[in-house]
DNA sequence: ATAATTTAGTTTGAAGTCGAGATATCTTTT
DNA sequence: AAAAGATATCTCGACTTCAAACTAAATTAT
């Protein structure tokens, strides 16, 4: 009984170290092209899926009310989102990302892929298939009794 | 190939998702015992390891220098540690957890445990033994427990 | 219609983390 | 033994993030 326990432990030990390796490493590779994480998901998520309303952006990306204000206002001064109001309900803002973000996102994208992919390319296809469709199962919201 | 560096970035978003969706309840659960993540790393530490100087608790724990005082001090506070001045090298302060830091340890950290194995057994034994021996090749060499 | 509730976004204050520099001590070199 | 270099801790300022309080607008219930 307690060896499941230990084992459990230790897949949540592994877990966290190969997390925050690879982080460590991606995250130092945004920022030398001066944004930091939060911003960069944010401006990828406009670029991959398109114009989004701030509150949305918060859900999608793990983020709290309060950090949306800042990270928006930082990616606006920079010049590579807007914001547009919504024409139909007025509280809402829209986050647009503008010529100059999605240029930068497609000058720094394919290095971030390309970064991903050799720090993941210690496991072979099949390995990572494999480790998609168990971590797939982690984390999964499950029925409460 | 284009679909290779898919399949790593996918597996990238899968390990990020079930690490945070993991360390969620984790860390909710050790801040409703009046610590945070770091500080319940710090006196776990202490507690699994015996005294450690300041210095070594930053290398494995992963913090920055100035970080570690201002933690150590927190737990200085709450009484659940104590500095130590260093007998042979006056440069190094030891950290030593006290009485009540480990009475404090013992009574949270079994809930601790069941909490990840709970979290954890989504995967059989049998599963989490493979995204063990896959995700100790991400990162780096793994000890503990 | 008007009041109550919910929802969207912002503002503010606190907490945590880092990095650079300051200080003290130890070690090595000359 | 003095100088130079290395190491351990602390201090301080900047940055990021969050939670809670707040404003404004939309929805609903009466």
């Amino acid at each position: 009984m307690n060896s499941e326990v230990n084992q459990s432990l230790k897949l949540f030990i592994v877990l966290s170290r190969a997390y925050k390796a690879i982080n460590e490493q991606v995250n130092k590779a945004i920022q030398a092209n001066g944004l930091n994480p939060t911003e960069f998901a944010v401006l990828e998520l406009l670029y991959h899926k398109g114009q989004q309303p701030l509150q949305q952006i918060g859900g999608k990306i793990l983020l709290a009310s309060g950090s949306i204000t800042y990270v928006v206002d930082k990616l606006e001064q920079k010049g590579l989102l807007n914001r547009a109001a919504c024409p139909n309900d007025r509280r809402v803002t829209y986050a647009i990302i503008t010529d100059k973000g999605k240029e930068f996102i497609e000058a720094i994208f394919p290095e971030h892929e390309a970064r991903i992919h050799e720090l993941m390319d210690v496991l072979s296809e099949e390995e990572k298939a494999t480790a998609i469709e168990l971590l797939k199962k982690i984390g999964l919201p499950v029925a409460k009794y």
